[in-house]
This record gives C-alpha cells, sequence and structure tokens, in this order.
DNA sequence: ATTTGTTTTCAATAATTCCTGAAAATTACA
DNA sequence: TGTAATTTTCAGGAATTATTGAAAACAAAT
C-alpha cells in the first residue's frame, strides 16, 4: 500500500472508531493526523490537511489538549504555535482512562450511591436495589482497577496483558 | 430517595452514560427498565413507561437481543411477547465485550494489519509505520486480552480485578 | 379463509450534534 | 500606542442520528 493512501485510511479509521466510541469525528483525525506527523503542526496544517475549517481545527485542537494527548510546542522566532501528539502508546492510553473515567464513570458511581438510599420495601424495590447494589459493586472495582493502572507504568501494563494472555 | 424518584434517576443516568459511550440512549433506557423489572415485560409496557412509540420500542428491543442484553420470553396462553433483561452483570458486561470487540476492535485491527504493508522509504512514512506498529501491538495484546476474559467465568474477573487492586 | 391481534418496516420528520466563517479578542512586534 | 498576525468565540446553518406513526407483514384463533 502507498503511504498515502495509507495515511489516509488510517485518519479515516481512526476517526471512525472514535465516533463508535461516542467521541467527536475530527477531533479523532485531528490527533490521527497529529500522531503521525513526524513534526510538530500549526493549526493552518491542520486546516489544510483534514479540509477543515479554522474554528474546527482549533476547537478540535483544544479539546486534545485537555485530554493531555496533544502539547502546544512555541518555537523561538516563530508566531504561530505548534501542535504535537502524545506519541507514547501507553501514555496516550492512560491520558484516555483517566479521562473517560472522570467525565463518565465517576458520575455514574455517584449516582449509584445516591440510589442506595432507596428502601428496599416492596418486590419492586427490593428487586431495583439489587440490581443497582450488583452494578455498584462492579463499578467500584473498576474504578479501583482503574486507578491502579493508571498509576503503574507501561510494563506493567504490559506484563498484565502478557498474565491475562499466559 | 424514594423508589419511583430512584428508578427515573436509573433509567437517565443508565442512558446518558450509554450516550456518552456511543450507545443510542433509549437503547440503555430500556435496557435499564428490563434490568430492574422483577418481572418480563412487554413492549406494550415498555412503550408506555418510557414514553416512545412502539417502532422505537420495538427497534431497541430488539438492538437488546442482538447484543445478548435482553431474551424473548413466551408465556403460554399469552398471544403477545415478554422480554427479560439478563440479570448477572459478569454475563452482561461479557457481553458488551464480545458485542464492542467484534464491532469495533476487530475491524480497527483489520485495518491496522492493512496498513502493515505501507513501505517505510521516506522520514515521514517511516514515522507513521512506527506509529502504526505500536498501535498494532497494542490493539493485538487487547484483542488477546479480552478473548481470555470472555472465556473467563465471573470468579475468574473479580480476581483479576482484586489482584490488579491489591 | 377470514378476522383479529401483534410485530416489523420505513419514509417522513424531529432532535441532536457538528461545522463554518466572520467578528471579537488576544498577542507580538515596531 | 498602533498595527498586523494569530487565536478564540459563537450564532447560524449543515449534517447526522433518532423517532414517529401508519402501513405492511406475520401469526394465531375461529
Amino acid at each position: 500500500m502507498e503511504f498515502q493512501e495509507g495515511k489516509a485510511k488510517f485518519i479515516e479509521s481512526w476517526g471512525k472508531m472514535a465516533s463508535d466510541w461516542g467521541i467527536n469525528r475530527t477531533m479523532a483525525q485531528v490527533h490521527a493526523l497529529l500522531l503521525i506527523a513526524p513534526e510538530a503542526m500549526t493549526a493552518d496544517q491542520v486546516m489544510e490537511e483534514l479540509d477543515i475549517s479554522r474554528g474546527n481545527a482549533n476547537m478540535n485542537i483544544r479539546a486534545l489538549m485537555d485530554w493531555g494527548l496533544v502539547h502546544k510546542q512555541l518555537k523561538s522566532g516563530e508566531r504561530k504555535e505548534f501542535f504535537v501528539a502524545e506519541k507514547d502508546m501507553w501514555t496516550v492510553v492512560r491520558q484516555i482512562i483517566i479521562n473517560r473515567k472522570k467525565r463518565e464513570l465517576e458520575p455514574m458511581i455517584k449516582v449509584l450511591d445516591e440510589l442506595a438510599s432507596v428502601e428496599p420495601d416492596a418486590p419492586e424495590s427490593e428487586h431495583f436495589c439489587e440490581v443497582v447494589q450488583d452494578i455498584r459493586k462492579f463499578s467500584n472495582k473498576a474504578n479501583q482497577t482503574l486507578d491502579t493502572l493508571i498509576k503503574a507504568d507501561s510494563n506493567w501494563f504490559t506484563n498484565m496483558f502478557l498474565n491475562l494472555v499466559r
């Protein structure tokens, strides 16, 4: 396969996968572009390559910085801002875990904790409480595990995979 | 908290979380409703409780059955179809893993395999190939791990959590 | 075979999410 | 301080995704 074709395919697939996971397609495409860029890029270059507007480019680069997946790089003598993607895959995955945990898992756990105050007084509410407790236990375990994962280093993570697969 | 309030909050939150994860909100709300229902429900009851159309209810119940999260239940003497949610949390999580792996991870891996045929002949394509290989390794490891997880039983999974947290 | 109850489909529409582009704000420089 | 380059914001519009509702298909009972 040609490099140019591969590049296009990679950007498209990365975007597709992201949108399956509830993440803005363009944000992921910008991420893909910066991931495979050997050098830091300006917003203008991103606009140009992906054929998107300035506002869109700005918005998504900003979001990627919020996620800790892209960093701003200032070049001396240059007025424009340059952006580089975090290239270490383990760091990338870790940042995604950190963010999704904070944005989605933790709020859900908070709700489940509130729901734990429902009294099981009738058959209906009894079953409700059971389900809530099950999910609650599961979520808390997942949350703890993710905390551990986040603190762990790359090798630790690889080793976990190996242990599981073995 | 009152049971009715808790129920409404659970359904709403489950739907919210799902839509964050790229899953149809209503599908998740139907799932939540069936999860906490002590008895099997008909499509009409689902429509009524969630205040959605027949078409919408049918479509999402069907999708939940595709995911293996809801089962059809026929009652003798009854003409209508009844639906029950899978209540075992480990089975629920496993089914979700199975489906998302097949729908999203595997197609991505297939693309990455194709991209592996790009020749690293210039600085740009060289870096591209490196990134693709990194992601490829990661994805394959994740895929293998998920295969193992899927085969594992509930205790095994719980033990893994405990091991990681310890 | 016909009626009646139930489920499924799908074109039209509604709701949501995303993107644009130009104006405003910010920043660097002379 | 004024000017020019750059970034940010955001209202309006475009694109995508979800929902409705009524007709068609199907299934059970008579």
